[in-house]
DNA sequence: CGCCTGTTTGATCTACCTCAACTGCTGTGG
DNA sequence: CCACAGCAGTTGAGGTAGATCAAACAGGCG
């Protein structure tokens, strides 16, 4: 991810490790990259572990690198003048981060939880997508996913309830958490909250008490139990799709379906 | 674009037009092709002409076309069952429009003025694209725009009060104008409203009424002033600025300045 | 002239925000 | 082992921005 230096610290290199064994070798930029090329971006690639609540770019810096995330979950933030804040990016192990081709990146990126990130330098990594069109393919459809993500994100946004709107959230949790365990979303399945009610809010467009009531609601109305504040279960799978707005159904979406 | 037939009856192919006299020649993707690169995709393109109104991709549908706004201004929309709508994305003269490497996308594409797409069948163009880096590079950088564009707009819709959306609208559409003429953003300019009230308030996740009666205050209090009803001008710059919630000043941000 | 569509304005209603208090957990120190 | 500080989360009471419902208005066009 881009950053220029590092803010507070920031871990230095730990565990060193080989893209061979790296847990995201098949989903991050690098899934398409050839053995050569998997060599290349091991030589120039290092890693930087980030605590919860450190900055790892701020908004509008200057930055000199991109990277991955390899555990954790880290957050893109946006904030006006007096304070307010939204999210706008929630990136768990292999997303991308950074702007390649660009020196600037128009958002402050953070630490949710523990992060650790594969790290290139932008120059050296930009360099390397020049000579590898398949690297440069992968990038461009993980952008193109991405803004699928932001386009639901905006709907959520600027038309749904407060209460469809956490339901959608958890929703995506509950689709990411089945489609790691190669399941279905089912019933009773748990749903692991990486994240805060604050920062919930901040992805929501709400505030934290909204975010606690809708919760506290969707639990009176047995579509979801509170496992612990920070895991919730699925007791209603049918009024859990109804409440986030989606035909119901545990179906995922054709959309998302792959050509290539 | 994407769009698998032609709904209700789009126009035909109408004036025929060389990609060397094109007016999107130097901004769109094809901006970074090589003279034979051009002349290639001159071989395959399109052009097809929508009217107001008309649909030119559904939501979640198959779709085989890609293409480029030529002139016009076109919508995109994400609608929930009940009938709640939210446009996702405004597309001017050289945006792109459709998905290369998927079948389907995620939501519906609208003319809201007459538009003219320059379009290639998809596997035609993906099958260019994977023969010019190039071009490909070119579709990456646009992509990255949108969603830099996407995330002020998540930040708009999630956190900015009626009045701040609507001049925040105002002013994408101001600086947007004064880029094209090469000017900067100045007291007295006139800004056209491509899109109704109505389209207005899908951008900004409000009612038409609300809209409406933000567009007042502002004039009310001698911000703006209504040349007609599709015709605003920015009487007062800097309380302009301010209420768009950007630090004042017609500064364009740094943030946005390309590296490569 | 009268209709239709887009826009403005008014009156009321409500979902969510704001401010404030309270709960429960975890860690720290005497 | 208890006291208590600190933080995340919940709950309550009341206020408000924007939605909703309704009506009037303006321009274009048959």
């Amino acid at each position: 991810m881009p950053m220029t230096a590092p803010h507070d610290a920031p871990k230095l290199v730990s565990s060193p490790m080989t893209c061979e064994s790296c847990p995201i070798r098949h989903k991050a930029v690098c899934s398409y990259a050839s053995t050569s090329e998997l060599s290349r971006l091991d030589g120039i690639k290092f890693y930087r572990n980030f605590e919860i609540g450190q900055e790892i770019v701020g908004e509008g810096e200057a930055t000199s690198f991109v990277g991955s995330v390899v555990t954790g979950v880290a957050a893109l933030h946006k904030t006006l003048e007096d304070g307010r804040r939204q999210m706008v990016g929630l990136l768990f192990p292999s997303s991308f981060i950074g702007r390649p081709f660009r020196q600037w990146v128009p958002f402050e990126a953070v630490a949710v939880t523990p992060v650790r990130l594969c790290m290139f330098h932008r120059s050296a990594f930009e360099e390397v997508l020049s000579e590898s069109q398949s690297l440069e393919r992968r990038l461009l459809e993980m952008t193109l996913d991405e803004i699928d993500a932001a386009r639901d994100w905006m709907l959520l946004l600027g038309r749904k309830t407060a209460r469809e709107r956490l339901a959608s959230f958890l929703m995506i949790l509950a689709r990411r958490s089945a489609l790691l365990d190669n399941q279905s979303l089912r019933q009773g399945q748990r749903i692991d909250l990486p994240i805060t009610r604050e920062a919930i809010a901040e992805y929501l467009g709400l505030t934290i008490e909204t975010v606690s009531r809708q919760m506290t609601a969707l639990r009176k109305d047995g579509i979801i139990g509170l496992v612990e504040t920070r895991v919730v279960e699925i007791t209603d799978l049918a009024a859990f799709c109804r409440a986030a707005g989606e035909d119901d159904g545990p179906t995922d979406w054709p959309q998302q379906a792959r050509s290539a």
